[in-house]
DNA sequence: AATCAACTAGACCGACCAGTCAACTACTTT
DNA sequence: AAAGTAGTTGACTGGTCGGTCTAGTTGATT
């Protein structure tokens, strides 16, 4: 009969936008369903709980972002191009976000995962595995580049897992010292964790 | 007069342990109370709310955790030195917390700093400060390999901030993926990361 | 026109939340 | 021994929590 309501999607919109802003714990039914203008037995009938729904959200969220996440990673740009660009990306989406919500809001994934990661296993596993996402765009990214001569890592999945560390860890700085600023030059400390080779004068024969 | 009653110093130490092991939010002042075996009144006899008490508890912690960190940081020891036994001492502590209590738990810091940062900046604000004492021992080691010639970095002010980022968000990575094994070899990429010289034949005139 | 499933509505539930209060105990100071 | 102070007790409040339930409303299918 095709979909004619919009309130799974509108839940699953605010659901994810409150929970960045606030906290999970912080945020509850009555909320979503308020902001997302649809009434608590509406919410029940799409999702079984609310860590259903935060689940949704998230899941949702990554999929509409994908493409970008695509793109930015791109096989067609040089590697270390894509984590400059993944690494101003990542700024200029935070510095939007702040300006929006009038605080800087940190990594969603990371933020989420780190608050219940102890409590509530369901929620930390589809955090784990959208960590899990992330990291594959590092490690190719790092293998490549270390395939193309340009990059002295030992091994491209552990540098993927400390880029991904120090970057997350950027994000929750800036988020605690409620200051965006500090995401502003990511890179070249990404780039030393990854062991860039420096151009020390390798002349063409 | 004299301190005879421990009801507030109980109240303390379980309320860390309790935000630490699940998160500020999902911790109710009841919980605690039955925890510490203190009944509501004392509480708020003691404390004017359930933010101000988290603020006392963390606090407390670190008081008593600083003379450890003065040790692992002290001018006594090489500055490389303290970087390494400092995330070997990281490695060590969340094994056994999380020996302890079945799951790791990540930076305690961390993980309320970034769950309320966005909605309690009384709380967010008492993060920041902790984070600024630790950026002092970073930068203070890292000034001092700087001026010993073991160390590139240009500023160490921003390399105290890259490292921080870095171990706080391979604590967060570790509490997500609930793997304490994250964090077993931190020392290499701290090194990488404020620009350690390699032994290049640096031979002795 | 009848049927059916997807969806909506909102009253309702018991549990729990942070926080209050007044009566009480115990100890110290005078 | 009287008075004062620090700490204790547990019942209580009003509001909110996640979640349930039943009766209804659509709009497409037959």
């Amino acid at each position: 009969m095709g979909r004619t309501s919009t309130a799974k999607e509108k839940l699953l919109e605010v659901a994810f936008k409150l929970i960045w802003d606030q906290s999970y714990g912080s945020v509850s039914v009555d909320d979503i369903c308020q902001r997302a203008e649809v009434k608590k037995g509406s919410f029940y009938h799409f999702f079984e709980s609310k860590a259903d729904l935060a689940i949704a959200a998230y899941e949702e969220h990554w999929r509409v972002k994908q493409p970008e996440m695509d793109r930015i990673f791109s096989s067609q740009i040089p590697p270390l191009e894509r984590l400059a660009t993944w690494s101003q990306f990542i700024y200029e989406a935070q510095k939007l976000k702040a300006a929006e919500h009038g605080h800087v809001c940190g990594c969603p994934y990371g933020s989420i995962g780190s608050e219940v990661a102890t409590h509530d296993d369901k929620i930390r596993l589809k955090c784990e595995e959208m960590l899990g996402r992330m990291l594959r765009y590092l490690e190719c990214t790092i293998s490549e580049a270390k395939q193309a001569g340009l990059v002295e890592c030992s091994c491209p999945k552990a540098a993927a897992n400390q880029v991904s560390s120090f970057v997350m860890g950027a994000m929750m700085q800036a988020k605690i010292q409620n200051d965006v600023e500090v995401l502003k030059n990511l890179g070249p400390t990404i780039l030393s964790i990854i062991g860039e080779k420096k151009a020390v004068g390798t002349v063409v024969a």
